[in-house]
DNA sequence: TGTACATCAGTGAACGCGCGTTCACTGATGTAC
DNA sequence: TGTACATCAGTGAACGCGCGTTCACTGATGTAC
């Protein structure tokens, strides 16, 4: 009855600060304990400490934050691939350009699936929520190193062809065949009919898959 | 206030006569219509002209009721894989072992993804909600020639190993792995960020990644 | 063939819940002079 | 440096909705004698 404004228990400014960062924090959070249908919007300002409303000042309704929230999770999708493809490739490559190619696409693929398995809830949420292909660029879904999942797919498959062993005239759309079969296990697994494979017999799958991947292409 | 039970309109009797059958078939058609976070048990319950916790007579609860259609629309695209098998095969193959291998199984894709293209809510139930390997031989899922999908692919992989074409070696799981790639298609088309392609481009995609498969396995 | 009776498939009412979204508003904040 | 003011990030209250599930019940139905 000062006058003042109430401030909420937590926060020592009226303003938030960074309200927007904060429910799509909040809303990661939520996808990664439990994929897209968990992101809610309600639940967001719960824990950013805010009236349900307030998110309203900041997207224009739950659809666009769950959007927000697919890019985050995209972009923590290219961070797995781009770190497996450094602890694989190493400063340096062996020298021979197609070796090193098959490498990279091969650890491209090898950590796309352990992001599907360590988590299955973002993995849900960057690749099942409906999109469209030209928004595969969107500095948004793009990791630290500044590449999105499909333009790391995109540069291991432009090595093979600069490597000779994927004909110029195959090389189209080809992330689309590469990245069928490995979209696949991964959903079959997290979400499937295969959930019960032991974690033995998904690592030994993942291998057969991307051999049927790299004989195939 | 005959002393006589009220009959709910729409029914001629107190009993209803296929209470389960009528849920079942009323969940069917909302996954149809909307996946499998569109069954809603009391929603069925409103098609079924029943009143709503007369549901659990015949189902533990939702997601009972929800096992239950994934089954069915499993036997669904059971049928929709017999369906291209047969228009491929005709009556007869062409009498060439490994020819007619190859162009069964490449049917069995093709079904598989045209089942996901043309019923895309009943594709999600089918094979998005979680289950286990072990239970893909149930006759719940069974199509109407009496083959699950994972049979129907699995008999045309033996077919492979028998033709020749696939060595012994190589037939543990190959289901996975061929699985896998038209899964993934399917998925990333009507659910993910493939999802603004032409109905041509798919097609295409559909002839590479089987072509990929048939290379690959 | 007739009758008594147990079963169990349904009714009717209610519960607690949490969601997304809209309304009219308030006053802290940054900006322009 | 000080002051007036417009902006707009938040509040507070409420809405309508539909869900899954539980309770105590009723009486049509099939069965056993």
């Amino acid at each position: 009855m000062s006058g003042q404004l109430e401030v909420p228990p937590g926060r020592t400014t009226y303003r938030h600060g960074d309200l927007r960062g904060a429910l799509l924090a909040a809303g990661v959070e939520m996808a990664e304990a439990g994929g897209p249908d968990a992101v809610v919007l309600r639940e967001a300002t719960r824990r950013a400490g805010v009236t349900p409303n307030a998110a309203y000042r900041h997207f224009a309704d739950r659809g666009a934050l769950l959007r927000a929230v697919s890019d985050v999770a995209q972009a923590r999708a290219a961070d797995a691939m781009e770190a497996e493809v450094s602890a694989v490739t190493g400063a340096r490559g062996t020298g021979d350009a197609a070796t090193d190619a098959r490498a990279t696409l091969r650890a491209v693929g090898t950590g796309y699936l352990a992001f599907a398995r360590d988590e299955p809830g973002l993995f849900r949420t960057a690749f099942s929520v409906p999109d469209h292909l030209a928004n595969s660029f969107d500095a948004a879904k793009a990791g630290a190193a500044g590449r999105t999942p499909f333009q790391i797919l995109g540069a291991a498959l432009d090595a093979w062809a600069e490597a000779g062993i994927l004909p110029p005239e195959r090389r189209a759309n080809a992330e689309f065949y590469a990245w069928s079969a490995v979209h696949g296990l991964g959903m079959l697994v997290i979400d499937g009919p295969l959930r019960g494979l032991s974690a033995q017999m998904i690592d030994g799958a993942t291998v057969r898959v991307l051999d049927m991947v790299e004989r195939g292409l």
